[in-house]
DNA sequence: GTCTATACCAAGATAGAC
DNA sequence: GTCTATCTTGGTATAGAC
């Protein structure tokens, strides 16, 4: 049986998803309206409403997809090594995943804002539980005699932090290559939380 | 003469200012409207007209303000000491001046999207010159060999993410003062620019 | 300098035809 | 599933009285 012409199920989703995140990312969530949305992907306004039952779920999507897609991925990663071994995974791990991602990045800390208060406790709780990973590993290391941070929990956000900065400038095929941003950061971060 | 019932150019301003600042980083620049910041005043809609053109110059004009009062303050300071001292200035200075403004710094930092061209690049202009400071101070150190930083450009921009994130969580008369937050990161800067 | 009133436009969301 | 058309609300900004 044909199906019905104009009808895109399985490929609108998918770009009204990108393009969300992109102007979202770009503009901001309450700068950018529904018809823009719309006007990216080729499709009217009223057709976003067969794949979201508003503006606010839309963004909510997006949030939570990517904190979900975080958490997953750094628990797929097996720990092994002691925690010097572990931290440099992580760092190593969070700036990859992040640098793939700018702009689902840069959304899920910067509108926050803008989520209903029940939305926004879901994603907090997503973020917590990853800077948790970390925090867990800065305390092992504390333990083991290997790092000297006098406060594991704001030591682990000034960690990623600091990483997170590498979105508002790092750019592919920039002065610097991937790699070697990479082990600049991760030689500062190790620095930062070693014994001296 | 007695002044116009309702005359009030003095102390209104000033109002706006402080309404703007609070209600921008809040919601954000493309949330808030006139009508909400002329409510917090305490003012009609159209009585904002009388202090600024448009809501375009109300947020270029918090923000001009903001990194003319960073860039004086700073340079104000006399600059003494080593590369070591000079850095440990900058960070206890950033982070008292930074954490003393939360809005206006959350303001400066994620409203930039929203300004025209023109004003864009006026404010990226004198966070350029602010950054340049901190950098000068790293080249200074990798100089005299105090520090071991392969690309002074990433370190500053990595140093001053880590301080920003600062303004995220710290509130005052939370668990820690703010002489302990102050030490534990100044630690933390001092390690990750260091030789090992 | 502030008010009330309003011009003008764009927003989010829905209804019903195809 | 998408379109066109539309409802309703609320946005920025201005005009003119006080």
């Amino acid at each position: 049986m044909a199906r019905t012409t104009g009808s895109h199920s399985d490929i609108t989703g998918p770009r009204i998803h990108d393009a969300a995140l992109q102007l979202f990312a770009r503009h901001g969530f309450a700068a950018v309206s529904m018809r823009r949305i719309a006007a990216e992907v080729g499709v009217q306004a009223g057709a976003l409403y067969n794949y979201t039952p508003d503006k606010q779920s839309l963004l909510f999507g997006l949030m939570q997809t990517h904190m979900q897609e975080l958490l997953a991925a750094r628990e797929a990663i097996a720990r092994t090594g002691d925690a010097l071994d572990q931290l440099e995974e992580f760092t190593r791990f969070h700036i990859r995943f992040h640098l793939e991602r700018v702009d689902a990045v840069f959304i899920s800390y910067m509108e926050l804002r803008n989520l209903t208060p029940g939305n926004f406790a879901a994603i907090e709780d997503l973020r917590r539980r990853y800077e948790d990973m970390l925090e867990a590993i800065l305390r092992q290391g504390v333990a083991s005699g290997q790092f000297a941070v006098p406060d594991p929990k704001i030591a682990t956000l000034a960690v990623i932090a600091m990483l997170n900065g590498m979105g508002t400038w790092y750019r592919a095929g920039g002065r610097l290559s991937l790699d070697q941003v990479e082990t600049i950061y991760w030689d500062m971060v190790r620095k930062s939380v070693a014994c001296d």
